[in-house]
RNA sequence: GGGUCGAUACUCAAGCGGUCAACGAGGGCAGACUGUAAAUCUGCUGGCAUUAGCCUACGUAGGUUCAAGUCCUACUCGGCCCA
């Protein structure tokens, strides 16, 4: 078993960077790890989409500084709760997955983390999956279980408040997410859980249970939400969430296209740079350094973590010619046809760069249209396909070129 | 169980018999600007045809009417109140 490291610095680094705040207390929580405890600590992944994305990044970039000290890391599947839904942040209730889905879906999780953790070495970090517990727990169990809340206690959550103001429906077994989550601390027996600081809830229903079953007391760990200055969240709503499966070039545009607010957010929260570089970086933009160049430091940065150094490399040169400087990319999508002639609309839906007759139209009326590099302004060109192909391009990411079959 | 209100495009949300493929907002896409952006401005955002026009859509199924998202009936689902 790996040593428990209890250097002061680094443990302060560990309590500030990317931490929201620990509950019941910082300082108690820091003599614990300064005496060299080894510390049981989890965070809980629901497999309700097909990739990781960068806000979970957070928290297991947090999982791989305690494992790097040294402490006991598991890396929770929520298959059960996944099938649940959970309430958090959503106006509305989520749909409800099933065990398949959510299979299929945590098959790629392991793989994605282990980007930031490591689950082999002398201190893996341990893979769990809360179905193997919650499945067994029967009805009287439950009963049971939720005996220990309240009410009250849940309809105080800020999103159920909001339900109620806009007379929209809560679902009991909404209520039952936070206790099964809660059940998970209790089934682990851990002595932290870490979270987004909009997992508060959940991870504090945990720390009452243990409380009231009478056992140990957990200690939650909220860490900061990937925001910008103003507090404006970075979600998939936004259209610019990185997901782990996206490819470095993918990943590095999508970087490249956050705002200038997130750099230095996201310089904390997902990568591997101390506090003092983050401040460093932060008095670097303050001084009127150029944000694209940070922002590229910071894509680099990521993508090298999840996809190695030389994919990364090959994303920046590949950003920096395709995007930077305009030119055409290598490698095209190519369509083979077996017809000759085509009019312009007419190859654009069959490409499917445009999704119907009527959009590539419209694209075109739009100036978003070329062929062969040349914007092309009429809708009914003709265009004779040849064996060395005719490059389409919609707009500045739609590329295909097509062939004479 | 009774009463009552509601169900509209990706999301929210107008609509109160013809002028509704459906106001507006968000999102998305595209153009301009730029530092790649973000912000801002502009346009587009069901399909086919593009001159006209046709088809499919407003919870489901029927009905009234020359004409229905809009009225009626039943059903399904939800909120609220009463029990």
């Amino acid at each position: 078993m790996k040593k428990i490291i209890t250097d002061k610095q680094k443990i302060d680094e560990l309590l500030e960077k990317g931490v929201e705040k620990i509950y019941p207390s910082k300082d108690e929580f820091r003599k614990r790890l300064l005496k060299g405890e080894r510390i049981r600590l989890y965070c809980g992944y629901d497999p309700t989409a097909s990739s990781l994305h960068i806000g979970n990044a957070i928290t297991i970039n947090k999982l791989a500084q305690f494992q790097a000290l040294g402490h006991e890391v598991i890396f929770l599947v929520g298959s059960f709760t996944a099938t649940i839904g959970d309430p958090t942040d959503k106006a509305s209730a989520r749909k409800k997955m099933t065990r398949e889905e959510v299979d299929e879906n945590s098959k790629l999780y392991k793989e994605q983390a282990s980007a930031y953790l490591d689950f082999g070495g002398d201190n893996p970090a341990q893979v769990m999956n809360n179905s193997t517990w919650n499945d067994k727990l029967s009805f009287k169990d439950l009963i049971e279980l939720s005996a220990h809340f309240t009410v009250q206690q849940m309809i105080q959550r800020d999103m159920f408040q909001k339900r109620l103001q806009e007379e929209k429906p809560i679902y009991l077994h909404e209520f039952l997410y936070p206790l099964a989550q809660a059940y998970d601390s209790v089934s682990m027996d851990v002595d932290l859980e870490i979270g987004g600081n909009d997992q508060m809830f959940n991870m504090m229903c945990g720390r009452d249970l243990m409380k009231s079953l009478g056992m140990r007391d957990k200690f939650v760990m909220t860490l900061k939400i990937l925001a910008d200055e103003q507090g404006k969240k970075m979600g998939k709503s936004e259209g610019n969430a990185v997901f782990l499966s996206n490819t470095p070039e993918e990943m590095y545009g999508i970087i490249m296209s956050w705002s200038d607010g997130f750099i230095a957010p996201a310089f904390e929260l997902a990568t591997k740079k101390t506090m003092a570089e983050v401040k460093e970086i932060k008095k670097k933009l303050g001084e009127g350094v150029n944000p694209r160049d940070m922002k590229m430091k910071l894509a680099f940065e990521i993508v090298s973590i999840v996809h190695g150094e030389k994919r990364a490399r090959e994303a920046e040169e590949y950003f920096v010619r395709i995007v930077q400087k305009k030119e055409i990319p290598e490698e095209i999508a190519e369509k083979k046809l077996k017809i000759k002639n085509w009019k312009l609309v007419d190859l654009l839906a069959e490409t499917e760069l445009t999704s119907s007759k009527g959009e590539a139209r419209r694209m075109i009326q739009q100036n978003a249209v070329r062929v062969n590099g040349k914007v092309v302004a009429d809708a009914e060109m003709e265009i004779e396909i040849t064996k060395e192909g005719v490059l389409l391009q919609k707009g500045k990411r739609g590329f295909v070129r097509v062939v004479l079959k």
